[in-house]
RNA sequence: GCGCCCGUAGCUCAGUCGGAUAGAGCACCAGCCUUCUAAGCUGGGGGUCACAGGUUCGAUUCCUGUCGGGCGCGCCA
């Protein structure tokens, strides 16, 4: 609909132009919005503001003449200048009342449009590293970036989800550490565990995997594993250096292929979980991506050699350095290590490089708040190999604070004391957490009541929005308990009748819909379809309070319950976009 | 210190590319169940859009500065 507004103004500027109203290289971005308030119609445009400047014309003047080259339209009933020169746009009923037909006909589709044109667009998301449960912060990039690929998905673009596993690295070293040791101690060794080792329980699951497959095969003495080790941090010595030797008398003391076996076995569980954690939440992938495949498949040492072709790049203390200073950044970055190891930001160009020559039109990135620094030198990378930055698009998601009753709940992987997102999934319920994760934009931090959550109240919007659907769907039952049925052609046939203001404002709403849906996808905003559905939610329930669907009137009610089968639909259709179940009874 | 994000009602937050009288939910107050689920509805009070300048027909929106909060500034990932 508000397409169609836009077409109607477009052609009466062009009209304008050949009669020389308008100059002819005036630039012409029309804007079409929703009038705020009653009187100011449905749609409203300041073009005339705009352009008035151009045209050497008051605005009101200008506004009357686009008016009066307006084509006529069935869907327009009236056209009003209004306040400095707006342009006041009135629907007919007739674009009222075919929302209604035009709902029930698509169903499901209802709301998807094609205006992605089936580009490849590839979202990129969560990615965390593979050393522990997801935590609650995980959680919002999850649900953030699921509901981003769905609305893509839904307005036409050919949407590829996938995480980044980072199975490389130090990090991953640490892990495998970690965990030989909890195996050790499960073998009978006696020792004092890392203070920078991953502490968390599922720790000793992993070492009790490992020693449930391989028995005590690779058990060394404690003496032997901790001989000549730099002190830890709590006897007065460097964490770091500690558990770096403790990783290296691992390597050493195992051999690469034990070493590898532990390091594998680990990632391979925590990867699981993960992946179930994640598919639990309705969280899918297309592909699960291996930092180490880049690596190993050589597209690193490519990475590199692009790189090095691009002359922005200069050795320095033993190490190789991009200047991505060049680019903007603010200082150069290292890409290849003293040691000759490639760095993390080496791999995520071969990564980001490797996106790119898959062929999508845009890649999504959606990173923790806490990356914000990083955006800057990965796109000077892509820059400096001759690929488009522009191409790539960060969405930073701030993080998501818990509070339960009143205070905050507090994480850190590395000790252990997290509130994992299983946790908050049990706790809340899927629902809930999809819907509240995506209730604010992603730049926004996030206060995430837990009461507020798993109260099944009012106050709780998610349940607001479901309750809605489910009485609907009582009203059909008790349709049927009342011995009629629904003739949907014939409530078609007298969708005309809906003439009460809360029905109006209810296909208004659903007039709506295919709006919300295109601009929060285009905008990469769902919580604009997430405020939309309360306010679809609440115009259902205003419209319920006020009138009564089971009339005896069969035409009226047949034509009434038309308007809320159109309603369920599309409230059933956001609920899907955002992940959220959609109950037929509460 | 430098960089990025944020600051809107008591609380949590919307506010589209600069537009008309700044909105919603919660909380608070007053009402509505012989009627399709009261997990609902109706009405009411509540604002220096952090502050100070600037840009213009017009600024919550754009620019500069100040204050306050978050995050980042590794040859970690």
């Amino acid at each position: 609909m508000k397409h169609h507004i836009e077409e109607l103004l477009r052609h009466a500027l062009q009209g304008l132009k050949a009669t020389g109203a308008l100059p002819a290289d005036a630039a012409v971005a029309v804007e079409v919005e929703r009038g705020r308030a009653r009187e100011h119609g449905d749609f409203a445009s300041n073009v005339a503001l705009t352009l008035a400047k151009q045209a050497r014309v008051k605005p009101r003047e200008l506004a009357q003449k686009i008016v009066q080259a307006l084509p006529a339209s069935e869907k327009v009933a009236k056209v009003e200048v209004a306040g400095p020169g707006f342009i006041n746009f009135f629907l007919s009923p007739a674009a009222f009342f075919g929302v209604v037909p035009a709902v029930l006909a698509a169903g499901e589709s209802y709301g998807r449009s094609a205006v992605g044109a089936g580009a490849p667009v590839q979202v990129e998301f969560v990615s965390a590293n593979p050393t522990g449960p997801l935590h609650v912060g995980h959680g919002r990039g999850a649900a953030y970036g699921a509901t981003v690929a769905n609305l893509l998905d839904a307005v036409g673009f050919k949407v590829h989800r996938e995480y980044y596993i980072n199975d490389a690295g130090r990090q991953m070293d640490i892990l495998a550490a970690s965990v030989w040791l909890r195996y050790l101690e499960l073998c009978g060794e006696q020792l004092v565990f890392p203070s920078n080792g991953y502490k968390g329980d599922y720790i000793y699951d992993i070492g009790a995997a490992l020693h449930r497959e391989s028995g005590d095969q690779f058990r060394h003495p404690a003496a032997a594993v901790f001989r000549d080790i730099p002190p830890d941090e709590p006897q007065g010595g460097d964490k770091e250096r500690h558990i770096d030797a403790l990783i290296e008398r691992a390597k050493g003391l195992l051999g690469p292929a034990a070493y590898r076996r532990v390091f594998d076995l680990g990632l391979k569980i925590i990867l699981a979980d993960i992946r179930q954690d994640l598919e639990e939440f309705g969280v899918v992938y297309d592909q699960w991506f291996s930092e180490r495949s880049l690596i190993e498949n050589g597209a690193a040492d490519r990475a590199i050699e692009r790189v090095k072709a691009s002359g922005h790049v200069y050795e320095k203390d033993g190490a190789l350095w991009f200047r991505s200073t060049d680019y903007g950044d603010e200082k150069d970055r290292v890409v290849v290590r003293e040691n000759g190891q490639k760095t993390y930001f080496a791999h995520d160009i071969a990564y980001h490089m490797d996106k790119l020559e898959r062929g999508f039109d845009r890649v999504i990135d959606i990173w923790g708040a806490d990356h914000h620094g990083y955006v800057p030198r990965v796109k000077a990378a892509l820059a400096a190999i001759g690929d488009d930055p522009g191409r790539l698009d960060v969405l930073l998601v701030q993080f998501a604070i818990l509070y339960k009753g009143g205070e905050r709940a507090q994480m850190s992987t590395r000790s252990g004391e997290f509130v994992t997102l299983r946790e908050l999934r049990r706790e809340v319920g899927n629902d809930a957490a999809r819907f509240f994760y995506v209730l604010r934009k992603c730049e926004q931090h996030m206060d995430f009541d837990l009461d507020l959550a798993k109260s099944q109240s009012a106050d709780n919007p998610v349940y607001y929005v479901q309750y809605a659907h489910a009485r609907i769907h009582s009203v059909f039952r008790q349709l049927k308990e009342k011995g009629w049925s629904h003739d949907r052609a014939n409530g078609e046939r007298h969708v005309t009748r809906l003439m009460e203001p809360h029905e109006m404002a209810l296909m208004t709403q659903l007039l709506r819909y295919p709006e919300t849906v295109e601009t929060a996808a285009l905008a990469h905003e769902p919580h604009q379809l997430a405020h939309f559905l309360r306010e679809l939610a609440h115009d259902f329930h205003t419209y319920y309070n006020t009138h009564t669907f089971l009339v005896e009137d069969a035409d009226l009610r047949d034509a009434r319950l038309c308007l809320i089968a159109a309603a369920r639909q599309a409230i059933a259709n956001g609920l899907t976009l955002l992940g959220v179940s959609a109950p037929e009874s509460m």
